[in-house]
This record gives C-alpha cells, structure tokens and sequence, in this order.
DNA sequence: TTTGTCTGCCCC
DNA sequence: ATTCTGC
DNA sequence: GCAGAATGGGCAGACAAA
C-alpha cells in the first residue's frame, strides 16, 4: 500500500518525467509542501517540472513536519549548531499545524490527520490568539492544570483522542498551546527563511496569554547556561529541549531530519540515565524480519515481599542482528510449559521462562500501567507501573541472579522521584 | 449486560 | 517514540 | 546520512465472548 514507501515513489516520478537530481528535489519540494503525494504525480505527468514549480504554501494544505536528530550532550549540540543556538523547551504533549484563515482554523495532528474536532477549544485559542488573517503555525498542545497553569504528562492528554464526548473531556482535560514556528504568514512563504526570522514574525503574530504562549526559549553559545535551562525544562515537566540552528541556512525542512534542529532529552544524558536491570519472564514471536526469533521479551522487576516477579515491560529495540540470533539459545534452558509460579503477569506470553536472564533496560520514565503489575495497587488502586520508551542496552547482566533485579521497590521510588522533580521549583 | 481482547494511514 | 541495518 | 522496518506504553473504540 502507498503512503510509507512514498520517497520510492518520487524516485519513480523523478526518473520517469524528471531525468534528474534537480528535477528529484523539485517534486520532493512540492510534495513536503502539499503532502499529497497524487496531485504530485498528477501534475507532474501532465505538466512536467514546469507545474511542479508552481506548487505553492497554501493554507489548510499541511506542510509535512520538520523533524529534529538527537544528541547526548550540550557539547555535541553547540558543536554541531556551529557554537550557538536556540534552546527551546520540548513540552510532552501532541505536535500541532494550526491553519488559519480569518475565523476559519483547522489543525493538523504530526502525521497530517485533521484533528480540529478533538479539540475544539485549541481552534477557538487560535481564532483567538493569531492576529494575521491568514497563518499556518506550529504548536506543542499540552494538557494542563487550569488551576496552578502545571504542565500535566501525556498521559493526561491522550484522554482528549476520542471520538465521542469531547465537549465533557474538553473541560476535565483542558490543553495550552506552546507555539514554535510559523510557516506562512498572510500570503508570504517562510519555509525558506531562517529560524530567528521565522520565531520573530510568529510573536508578532501572536496575542499572547494563559493558555497561548510562545514555546519558552533562549538564544546561547554556552554550555553551563543550556544545561540549566535543560534542567529548568525537566522541572516544568518538560521531556527536554529542542536546540536549533540559527544560521542563515536555517530554513524549514519540511518532511526531513536534518540537523538544523536536535533534540536533547534526560534519557539520552549517560550519568544520570535510569537504567533498570530486569528479569527476562517470557517472549513473543516475531513478525517480518524478525520471523523465526522472538520479537520482544516480557520482563519484569523482583517483589522481596511476596518472592514473585512482576512484569514491568515489553521489550523489542535495542537488539543488534545478533542479539536476536542468539536470545532463542540463551533461553531455551528456561523454557517452562505453562506460566511460571512465581511470575505474576496480566499478558500472555508465546514462551514463558523460568526467571533466569536478566538484562540492562534504559528508559525515559516510569508511567501508571493498566497492564503492567509492577508494584500494583501501590501508587493507585488497580495500577501498576510501567516503563516508557524501554530499550535494550546491549548488557547482559550474567553477574546478576534473577532475585538481585531491579526491585518493584525501587521502581515505586524512581516514580516517586520524577514527581518530586517536577514539584521541585 | 458486562467483560475481555484487539486495533489504530493513533499519539508519543 | 527508539534502535538497528542496508543502501 | 537517510529511509525503512522492527519494536515499546497507553488511550478510546470496536467487536467478541461470557
């Protein structure tokens, strides 16, 4: 099916009416702009490059999203931008495209689904809140606590992906706008302009108040002020921050992952990484390339009370070819018939495992699960706790038995401790 | 009617 | 989202 | 370096089973 394998497709048109590098980044332009990957074969087969050319930045015609590289540190970051930059918050919501014309606004989710009518109250902020007539503007949404302005986790905010009751769900989850670009602005294309320009024309466009904002920023070539701002993110319950290039060379790169813009998050930073060390208590067969191997481990933490091992987490990424190659051999030894007696889980594995293996996990957070059992009951009645964003580390703790694991304990405590950061200002 | 399981050009 | 692997 | 393809948590919905 189409829609994935869509840069195959512009090869294909290149090739075939193009015949050329040129004529390729022509028509990718074209489709990063319009996002419709068939008026862009259309009017290139009937018009050739010349109606190509004349694919322009329309309002209600979204603009594939620019992308952002990771890094590791503030070191790397202000090399790579060329010793300065601007560091702005990464707030943990849901990436919006507003567009406006007059009192006609539509927004676009990251994956360019029209989301207007999820949230009915974001159209009417920017009605409200964007003085140009006609814009297309970028914006964090973010779930939010009406009565102290606290940014709340994404948790919070998936609650308002619903198709039914949203007017009850808009005002028991209501959202702020965190705006960051601004890509067209009353008939002017920005797309090719520099990021400072772009940030300067979209705080002029906008009226700025409780729950419209522009995303909070500083312009710095120094390492000790990033990472305090870095920090200062992290309090206000923020995933990180996004450093961006400000050179002349800073233009929007729709649809790609260049390395105008970097991302920088806690669980990228090495020294105070929360790494977890978990039991391996079953798997689950792989699909496509991974046919024939498992797919992802189920794994989970030690309880001391009771002596049983909870499930914490499903884990698939992380693994080299030749990890998945060998974890079946690793594992066979274990393998039990049924769920083992001391393994307390809600999922049902492929393969269960006498709980032997133990294995390093890296992760952003700890979330409440309605799955997971890990230390159950114990934040909140019916839930357990759960890893988010894990991945394999590549150790394989054969130092370790299955009971010195990371204990369910200790998760409650590292859930403990990021709410507590959060709170800390 | 309630409860469980699975899915989503899903969001991250 | 993260990660690894061909190209 | 980039695109593609594996995989994660978790929500509302859809639908099946009890």
């Amino acid at each position: 099916r189409l829609g994935i394998a869509d840069m195959t497709v512009l090869d294909a048109l290149a090739i075939a009416y193009g015949g050329g590098k040129e004529s390729r980044e022509l028509i990718e332009r074209a489709y990063n702009i319009s996002s419709d990957l068939g008026r862009v074969a259309k009017v290139v087969a009937e018009n050739g490059l010349e109606g190509i050319k004349k694919f322009k930045v329309m309002v209600f015609e979204p603009i594939r999203p620019m992308l952002a590289e990771r890094l590791s540190s503030p070191e790397e970051i202000l090399e790579k931008l060329g010793g300065k930059c601007i560091a702005e918050y990464k707030y943990d919501g849901e990436r919006v495209q507003a567009h406006k014309k007059g009192n006609e606004v539509a927004l676009y989710s990251r994956r360019m689904e029209r989301i207007s009518d999820q949230y009915p109250d974001a159209v009417e902020l920017v009605r409200r809140s964007v003085s140009a007539e006609e814009a297309i503007l970028e914006a964090e949404c973010v779930a939010v606590d009406i009565e102290t302005n606290e940014l709340l986790p994404f948790q919070e905010l998936m609650h308002r992906r619903r198709k039914y009751g949203v007017e009850e769900a808009m005002e028991q989850y209501p959202v702020s706008l965190f705006m960051f670009d601004a890509l067209y602005v009353d008939g002017r294309d920005l797309t090719l302009k520099a990021y400072p320009s772009r940030r300067t024309q979209l705080e002029n466009v906008i009226k700025e108040n409780d729950r419209v904002k522009p995303a909070r920023q500083i312009k710095t070539g120094n390492l000790k002020e990033l990472e305090n701002f870095f920090e200062e993110a992290i309090e206000d319950g923020c995933e990180g921050l996004i450093c961006k290039s400000v050179g002349t060379d800073s233009v929007y790169q729709a649809g790609a992952r260049g390395w105008m813009w970097i991302k920088y998050k806690r669980d990228y930073k090495s020294e105070m990484t929360d790494t977890v060390d978990l039991v391996v208590v079953g798997a689950f067969y792989g699909r496509g390339k991974r046919a024939g191997t498992y797919g992802a481990l189920l794994l989970a933490t030690y309880n001391h009370e009771s002596d049983t091992f909870e499930t914490v987490t499903k884990l698939g990424t992380g693994f080299t070819d030749e990890d998945l190659k060998k974890l079946p051999e690793l594992l066979r030894n274990h393998i039990v018939p049924r769920k083992h007696s001391r393994v307390e889980s809600s999922l049902t594995a492929d393969v269960w495992f006498e709980p032997k293996v133990v294995l390093e996990v890296l992760g952003a957070e700890i979330t409440l699960s309605p799955i997971h059992v890990c230390a159950v009951d114990s934040i909140r009645k019916g839930s357990g706790l759960a890893i988010r964003f894990p991945r394999f580390t590549g150790k394989y703790r054969t130092d370790k038995k299955a009971e010195d694991a990371t204990s369910s304990t200790e998760v409650v405590e590292m859930y403990r401790n990021q709410l507590k950061q959060i709170g800390a200002s």
